[in-house]
DNA sequence: CTAGAACTTAAAGTCAACTTTAAGTCAAAC
DNA sequence: GTTTGACTTAAAGTTGACTTTAAGTTCTAG
């Protein structure tokens, strides 16, 4: 397979695969006259480096994971503390996301009439302060 | 208040505040001998920038936001429709955080012996399959 | 009155994850 | 056998949200 085949299977740009190895996310293919040729195992990793991607991890986080997490090997302890790292972010950004839906919807459904009062109303001004006590 | 101790109570750096006037998220305060000085209004205005930046909007939003949102006037539809996309955004972006706690969760707690298993088990090949017929 | 902290500007640098460009090589179809 | 489209490289450009730098000005404490 060509590298504009397997680009187009897994849904992104020749350069972004030639990006991913630059960076060691993937290894050097063969070539044929120059040429990169893929197996399909390479396009099951491209895959996984596209989903992982999709779901929020960085690139570091994917080389990481990756080199845990060998094709025929288990699932090992650096992965899982990894993973248990990665669960926790992801469940810090759902409690976020759902903090600001609340407040939109608060905003959007209030009949204040200024800003002033929406804030007050919300309880805004104390996530207010506590932002501006540095946890940033 | 000079642009040092508004950045504090911010918990902002002074540059920060400088790139908002720049990019018109802030109006150019008065000047005393050619520095900034501060109203508390700015610093509720800043803390506002702050928070909607801290929940995930981008700064053109916020601009969008603010200027449909004036200090003592009622929250009109203009706004009213930029908050109902971003709860949108918001809503989607809580599932998909969901689907991948859900998932590191899983390959965390199979016993699966390979990469390739746990692919299967989980059903992270539909994943990968609707992931490469381009969404993105 | 002076040292030094805090301010001013415009412009350049940073980070991640790519993309685009320029200049060239290879392959598939006619 | 030539044209056209797909590939190759290294290097520079992009985006957003800032920060850093450099060179200079102003404020404040002693």
């Amino acid at each position: 397979m060509k590298i504009g085949e397997l680009a187009a299977q897994a849904g992104l740009n020749a350069s972004a695969i030639r990006y991913y190895e630059r960076m060691g996310l993937l290894a050097a293919p063969q070539r044929s006259g120059g040429q990169r040729r893929y197996s399909s195992e390479s396009r099951q990793r491209v895959l996984l480096i596209r989903f992982a991607s999709e779901m929020g991890f960085t690139l570091a986080e994917i080389k990481l994971f990756l080199n845990g997490l060998r094709d025929a090997a288990p699932v090992g302890p650096r992965w899982k503390k990894l993973a248990r790292a990665k669960i926790v972010e992801m469940q810090r950004n759902i409690a976020r996301a759902r903090r600001l839906e609340k407040l939109l919807h608060g905003l959007l459904h209030c009949r204040c009439r200024s800003l002033q009062e929406c804030v007050h109303r919300l309880g805004l001004s104390q996530n207010l302060r506590r932002l501006a006590s540095g946890d940033r």
